[in-house]
DNA sequence: CCTTAGCACTCGGTACTTCAGAGTGCCAAG
DNA sequence: CTTGGCACTCTGAAGTACCGAGTGCTAAGG
């Protein structure tokens, strides 16, 4: 009863907070909001909010401010994922909808994003190491130069220049291009290194030296540079945070500049979660303590293949947030799995 | 003589406020620089030069700034392009001689280039328009479903899907693609509409559909999305002008956002001069009035391909800036004619 | 035991004033 | 054309006072 009151007022809090950027006092807070209670009352659950670090004064004789526990106590009991709005959702069908290609979908899917939340968004491709090979493609160049083209299932091109070292011969390129493509096509990147063990054995003398180039490249686009991509979109509101309380942006700006950052961000969900919320200081980044990060993955045909999310300011609106990011990773998972 | 010290007197304001970020007034300019006159005689140049309104006051008792058309004049008459210091070079040659392939090479470009100017960097892809096929080559997926990957000089590499009509024959596949590569390897992208009228018209009347659904591909690949691609890096600098001067940083970053934008900042080139400067209101693109814009082609075996640029202040030193996006202009046409 | 009215207290923000200093423009003399 | 002198302007810092929002505490009431 009492516990309930104390949880009504810090979600009363964090609601104010979120919508005027201002510590919130307890006068305001039963005008606001209808607690049947007088404001003594709320400022000795206030008191108490305090005490167990849930709320703090920025000075004296402000009103209180939720602390980055107090968020997440919010967000793990208080609030709701709130879907999008139909207008909404219509908006990004149709703007999802018109997407060419893998490209054209996540770059339409991190400004969809960015735009719906008004917030800096990232968006990462699918990830090479839950993929599928659907077909290898060695061209020739030049008389000792290939380039290999990789296509990974879901849409994604690889390629690799390849230098051998003898003139190639045309007919044994083909031989070559058939076999690797028996072997390879339809596996998922983590077997192919084991199909391809002994893989040269097969092939005369004198071609081995070639055909060990090819699978040096194709080991290598499907082990050593799994890098993955992120895209990253709408920092410009980035600046309109600062405008509304202090943080420095220069930091959360430098941070998302890296790509290890970036994949950092959208790796480390919790695993089976499929919406992740890291508040502030629980983001293991320097440069975005005060920061949050919401996160979510997306599926393509039914296996989970990589996230998306956006990065706010701790005093975001994390039920639309969080709905909006829901969405949007469920709704690109559908597109990529029709393909 | 007087119309000398008058410039000289330009660039001495231009460089000191370039490097203090502070109205100079005359007293400071004598002691800085060894005019051999007094203040007074300063001051005298000063209210000529605001006449002419190269520079302006911010306030009645405060030190001159340059106006935009103190920048321009000093552009074009008072300053050199500064070289690279010998360490800078190293840097530069160590960090970009490591670059695998053409993303890479992008990449590591706009970072060196943001890192040496501690601006926002920009660089082009090598334009398609300017560019000559190498390779096409054409992958069954599925039964009805093909891949075309089009290989270019400059090393970059174009995809689309193709739906066939009818299921696809491999040897009427092997003819298009040998047939097709004869007719378009080698050619610029410009010829290649030509070469390709009337192709289907060799091909069994069976087999045309497939034909000039690969053409379309094709064709739009080699004309309708000339998307020039632009990389965007260094954008965290924009975060450390504001401290120093006073300059809303939102709409730069949104500008920032538009690859159309990027676009018109590195095409707008003015034809001749290998190095362009856009200063302020000179930048036709709103957002951006309080900004100057350096950009500089590059070239790949002596044929201009694209551009590269930083993003900075008005204030900014624009020798050295010049400098910089110079050397790495020349340098990456080097590293691209290599290849 | 919880609630609440009353009250004293704290302290940030605003407004106002004052003051020093930097910088200018102008004038008259060299 | 240059320069020293001088009056003038205006910003920015520093100091002061004050209002008001907000709190914590206490004592009374349910």
């Amino acid at each position: 009863m009492l516990e309930d009151r104390r949880l009504a007022v810090l979600r009363a809090i964090v609601e104010d907070f979120v919508s005027t950027h201002e510590p919130v006092g307890s006068k305001a807070l039963v005008e606001r909001h209808n607690l049947g209670v007088s404001p003594a009352t709320i400022r000795n659950d206030m008191a108490a909010l305090e005490d167990e670090g849930y709320i703090t004064q920025p000075h004296t004789s402000a009103g209180r401010v939720p602390t980055d526990r107090g968020y997440r106590l919010f967000v793990d009991r208080l609030s709701t994922v709130k879907p999008l709005s139909p207008p909404e959702r219509k908006a990004m069908e149709r703007f999802l909808a018109d997407a060419v290609d893998l490209d054209d979908v996540m770059t339409r899917t991190v400004r969809l994003l960015a735009q719906l939340t008004r917030q800096v968004a990232l968006v990462q491709y699918p990830s090479l190491s839950r993929s599928k090979v659907r077909h290898v493609e060695l061209i020739q160049l030049s008389e000792t130069r290939l380039m290999m083209v990789l296509i990974v299932d879901s849409g994604r091109v690889e390629q690799r220049m390849i230098d051998c070292p003898a003139p190639i011969d045309a007919s044994v390129l083909a031989d070559l291009r058939a076999r690797l493509n028996a072997m390879v096509a339809d596996q998922p990147f983590s077997s192919v290194p084991e199909s391809l063990t002994a893989f040269d054995e097969k092939f005369a003398n004198d071609d081995r030296p070639m055909v060990r180039a090819v699978i040096g490249a194709v080991l290598e686009a499907v082990t050593e540079r799994l890098d993955e991509r992120v895209v990253l979109g709408g920092t410009s509101h980035l600046a309109s945070y600062q405008t509304s309380f202090p943080m420095a942006i220069q930091p959360v700006l430098e941070a998302l500049e890296e790509q290890v950052v970036l994949l950092r961000l959208l790796g480390e969900s919790t695993s089976e979660e499929t919406i992740t919320v890291r508040i502030g200081h629980e983001n293991p980044i320097s440069g975005l303590e005060s920061t949050s990060v919401v996160t979510a993955r997306y599926a393509r045909a039914e296996q989970p293949v990589a996230s998306i999310g956006v990065v706010g300011p701790t005093h975001m609106d994390y039920s639309g947030t969080m709905g909006t990011v829901q969405a949007v990773a469920q709704y690109i998972g559908r597109i990529l799995s029709d393909q």
